[in-house]
DNA sequence: TAGGCGATGCTCT
DNA sequence: GAGCATCGCCTAG
């Protein structure tokens, strides 16, 4: 497993929400390390009423406006945590949020984290991948590309095909199509319908 | 198998 | 006090 370096992703969030699409996301952990690829992002651009940095910083969301690459973790809906890679410079406040992956290394340790067996349903959602690899509020604003304990790989494989189509759970702006996953893939979060 | 809905707690207004 | 980038259980078909 080889890290990306930074000259190997694009600039702009909607070019690293497909960029992100085959790369793994690595977790090193005390128990154990565990690993996926990202199968499924969502691009947060900058100006979108949509996005949490639509309003300005706050303390929440400040490490959405650090420099490209980190981690912005934050907790939603009282039970689940998200996880996104910044993806502008320093206080411009974009990102690109993770949404699913495909379980890759460490399967013992994420089953026994999402307390279930069942592939599908390990890594198919953002609050659901948070669980699988323990991410939570402790990791907010870490490199992502130099960091120990989370880290992005590069591509296991030649991805897929890209299908794209709105965004999942959202009620502003929910007609940009800003949501980016791999075709046919059966661990892709969301409605099975899909459109390109 | 798909869709409805309650739990849950934090952040911002 | 409202709303939220969700999850998982339950029910209906």
């Amino acid at each position: 497993m080889r890290r990306l370096r930074a000259d190997e992703l694009p600039a702009g969030t909607v070019d690293l929400a497909k960029a992100l699409i085959g790369c793994v996301l690595v977790r090193n952990a005390p128990e154990g390390g565990s690993a996926g690829r990202i199968v499924e992002t969502e691009a947060y651009v900058i100006g979108d009423p949509a996005s949490h940095a639509y309003r300005g910083k706050s303390r929440r969301n400040a490490s959405m406006f650090l420099a490209a690459h980190r981690a912005y973790v934050y907790k939603i809906y009282g039970t689940s945590f998200c996880m996104n890679v910044t993806s502008e410079r320093a206080n411009e406040g974009a990102a690109v949020l993770v949404r699913a992956l495909e379980p890759l290394a460490g399967l013992d340790l994420i089953e026994r984290r999402r307390r279930t067996t069942r592939a599908i349903d390990l890594c198919r959602g953002p609050g659901r991948l948070c669980q699988a690899l323990a991410i939570d509020a402790a990791l907010d604003g870490v490199d992502l590309l130099r960091g120990r304990e989370l880290w992005l790989a590069a591509a296991s494989a030649d991805p897929r095909p890209l299908g794209t189509s709105r965004r999942i759970g959202i009620t502003k702006a929910s007609r940009r199509r800003l949501r980016f996953f791999e075709r046919g893939n059966p661990f892709v979060s969301g409605p099975k319908k899909m459109s390109w």
